[in-house]
DNA sequence: ATGGTAGTCTCACTA
């Protein structure tokens, strides 16, 4: 069972560079992020032609989210607990059932805080992620295979940036971020890249200064696994390639295959 | 300190 988390940078303008990538990657289950389209605008036809079910949780113009799945649904559940007044669309958990089992996967699209000077950005992502944890401990004691998968705006470790020193004022990489993330992977999550290489890796390269020329990248798209769904982990891989196509996006698929039969 | 790029029912905002 192959998982991808990918933050697309705008589905309808990345459709073309979406099916080549699903007929290169040919994965099970695809968890996509920043789709900035509303639902009834996302592009789902050819997705389905190509053998995926859909789910959605859009606005529009910004955010939104999606789970692509071989497998159908049996359940779907659309936003973050927590705060009836949140009405950014940066999270959907779908439930799914397979030869194995039961698997829980979420897309989420974790907010990006800067400027760190204004609560409504960095206050707003702070509560977010505090939200999250509490979310992920009520999951966790389901006992079940769970991914959380997504762009997490957090670099976890200096090693995750080419220049750490260039994000010390970003909302990325303040100790708040790093300690909210830390905190959520404490509660019993494996994070898959992490367990598979101790390399620095990139999933992130800014589309300006030329920096994916230069390798000036960070690592922001995390698969957190319960320990149901860590015990399962065959591999993980960032699919760097992808950010030298033609029209990518800013962020690269991450994958981890699970063993599920 | 600035600007560099990309996407979106923008004429600004988000990243």
């Amino acid at each position: 069972m192959k998982i991808v988390t990918w933050n697309i940078n705008g589905v309808k303008a990345r459709i073309d560079v979406l099916l080549h990538w699903l007929e290169e990657s040919q994965p099970d289950i695809v968890c996509l992020q920043e789709i900035k389209s509303v639902d009834e605008g996302f592009p789902r036809l050819e997705i389905e032609a190509m053998g995926y079910h859909i789910e959605t949780h859009g606005q529009k113009g910004f955010n939104g989210v999606a789970i692509l799945s071989k497998l159908r649904f049996d359940e779907v559940n659309r936003g973050l607990p927590g705060d009836d007044e949140d009405e950014q669309a940066r999270f959907i958990e779908g439930v799914i059932s397979t030869d194995g089992g039961v698997l829980r996967v979420v897309s989420l699209y974790l907010p990006n805080g800067n400027p760190i000077t204004e609560d409504r950005k960095f206050g707003y992502k702070l509560r977010w992620m505090e939200r999250l944890e509490r979310w992920a401990a009520e999951r966790l004691a389901l006992e079940e295979p769970l991914v959380l998968a997504g762009d997490y705006n957090v670099i976890p470790q200096p090693i995750d940036a080419r220049q750490p020193e260039l994000w010390v004022n970003d909302a990325l990489y303040q100790p708040e971020s790093r300690g909210a993330l830390r905190r959520l992977e404490y509660l019993g999550f494996t994070e898959a890249i992490r367990t598979v290489s101790d390399e620095q890796m990139f999933t992130f390269w800014d589309y300006q200064a030329g920096a994916w020329q230069k390798n000036n990248g960070i690592r922001i798209d995390h698969l957190l696994l319960s320990p149901e769904a860590a015990n399962r982990l065959a591999s993980a891989s960032i699919e760097k390639h992808v950010r030298g196509w033609e029209k990518p996006s800013d962020h690269v698929p991450v994958a981890a295959e699970l063993a599920f039969n």
